[in-house]
DNA sequence: TTGTACGCGTTATCAA
DNA sequence: TTGATAACGCGTACAA
């Protein structure tokens, strides 16, 4: 769909369907007899108004119902206080927890949010993000599901001067903050926990690279493999999704090569993927973690309670939704508020997957 | 806070701040050397407008990266295609899945939400609903964190014309449609399960009785004993809020009873209550189902993963989200949409702690 | 202390 | 096929 075609057709409505009822600041100042702008600084709790006029009008706006009409004051001030906020999967129980976080910095501000679920669509992120610029969001809070390789969408809205700071999964070098952990030394940790139990076949179970944590936890990955002098062999490391039927998928995969080669634990991208290649795991008759380790990375509310509790890595979801928020309102607020990449620390969360 | 105070200062953004950079319909006219109108018309795909033109307008718009402004157009139109959704407890595994199914019929319709999270705050609450009123949101979706006995504040708003859906959780005979499941029937039918175990005495982990959920499960384990000529002793009885932490206090309530008229089997409100209540049973020393058989409501992600799994009844929370939606955008798109209860069908799902 | 005039970006209406 | 004008509700700037 093109920027500039409109989908809405105002004109099926009718006049009728159209009055709101609501009562204008120009109702309450003919009710009281006096002018517009006269209510408007009672409203708005301006100086200058005479005590008893004051208390007239205030009495006639709370009888006759006034609500202030946000349209009308974003259309003179070009301000919304209206932020978008844009996720790839609100089943993953990360992201209810991130948006706790958000709502938490954006309500003390008075700012309204616009969720909106993409189900890990680049399209549908794409039709929603220019949604929310033509209802002039003060600022868009986005963790992209980059099914694309092209970023210059997103290169065009930075550009344009709107707002907008990544969490979790990010764009790098793009001119845009990013709030999210220090995916690549946990990544690196989790995986060297595994190798401390002699493990020397680990495979990965990745995510798209592209995306900042796809990319950031591999690396890790790699690093801690490349440290200890472990064989990194490509076939032991699949690419797929972040979720849990792409873990299912990924970790078939691998059960579907020689046996000989089949590696003796493996790292998931995060617990959503972990938990599809258990299942696939169990399915094959094999046991965790017997047969094959695994950890994952998130602390999905799931992780201790599954049949072998998830080893993983427990990342503060409430902080990055608040930081995060903060940072766009920030942003939003301060002309020369500098872009900046910020990694908040996880903690390695020691369960029975990886053999302990 | 008052209805009419109006917090938000505009006067402390100067003139700078405040250029957006957004390309209007009067530049891309200038531009193309027409008035607004016909560039209106092309934009809206409107007829009466020369082909040649019409490309002109087209391409300059797309080479100035117009984007309608879509505040003008609600003010004009007084419509905002914009939907206000509150929320008790983002954190419960039930609401994002509601979250889902709304988004799915809001996004068909070009309608965005608002979503807040009252974290159960009526005080919360109200102060949100007045900013959507402010917002001209152009309906509202609540499942209702009623702490208070005092709806008027919702009467005003259901008389000012403003639609209002509720679902789950919603104020009964109050002029507004609501979207729920078979609450009742599903809460009597659970606890006769509990029943055809043989347990005689059976408590109830109450939630609060004045919301709609709270008092028709409650009503429905009454009827259950009450079909079975069974005791209903008051003290088994507590009532609480909806979340784990009420449940864990409620449960302990029982304890706290002397050990000869301590419940055998406890049925809970919901699943999160549940999970409190487990834990305090486990706390206490004492073995699920073996000493205390435990039932709940909702069917949480985590029900069949917790150390007992939990029996409990299975709500179709994508659809109760989508079906309420759909139902509050007829609403406000259609005079005369009758106002409605609907209850959705439950499932029955046994497992372990109840005894099975 | 109070009021008038104008503009924010858009569309409906009517005239050309 | 096109354009001028008014209106949506509000606040700024200035005048009274």
């Amino acid at each position: 769909m093109s920027t500039i075609t409109n989908k809405i057709n105002y004109q099926q409505m009718d006049k009728e369907s159209r009055r709101t009822g609501n009562i204008t600041l120009k109702e309450v100042a003919e009710a009281v007899g006096v002018s517009t702008m006269t209510v408007s600084r009672v409203i708005n709790n301006r100086p200058n108004v005479d005590e008893k006029t004051r208390k007239k009008i205030l009495e006639a706006a709370k009888k006759m119902g006034y609500t202030p009409n946000h349209v009308a004051k974003s259309l003179v001030s070009s301000r919304t206080y209206t932020i978008g906020v844009i996720i790839p999967e609100i089943s993953h129980s990360f992201f209810p927890e991130v948006v706790r976080g958000i709502e938490e910095a954006t309500n003390n501000k008075n700012y309204q949010i616009f969720l909106t679920n993409t189900s890990d669509n680049f399209g549908k992120e794409q039709k929603v993000l220019n949604a929310l610029r033509s209802k002039r969001v003060d600022g868009i809070l986005v963790s992209s599901s980059l099914t694309t390789d092209d970023f210059s969408f997103y290169k065009l809205i930075i550009k344009s001067g709107l707002p907008l700071v990544f969490f979790d999964r990010g764009i790098e070098d793009i001119g845009a903050s990013c709030i999210g952990v220090n995916d690549k030394t946990a990544s690196r940790q989790i995986t060297e926990h595994l190798i401390s139990h002699k493990y020397k076949r680990i495979g990965y179970l990745s995510g798209p690279k592209r995306v900042s944590i796809g990319k950031e936890r591999f690396n890790g990955y790699i690093e801690a493999m490349t440290r200890h002098n472990l064989e990194i062999d490509e076939r032991l490391i699949i690419e797929n999704g972040f979720n849990e039927k792409c873990g299912y998928a990924a970790m078939n995969e691998l059960l579907a090569l020689p046996k000989e080669i089949w590696p003796r634990a493996v790292v998931a991208v995060n617990d959503p993927v972990a938990f599809g290649a258990m299942d696939a795991i169990r399915e094959a008759g094999l046991s965790i973690p017997n047969d094959i380790a695994i950890v994952g990375f998130t602390d999905d509310i799931r992780a201790k309670l599954v049949a072998c509790p998830l080893t993983t890595v427990q990342q503060p979801a409430y902080e990055v939704g608040k930081k995060a928020a903060s940072k766009l309102i920030r942003t939003i607020e301060n002309k020369d508020e500098p872009v900046e990449t910020v990694e908040l620390i996880t903690k390695l969360v020691i369960r029975k997957s990886c053999g302990c």
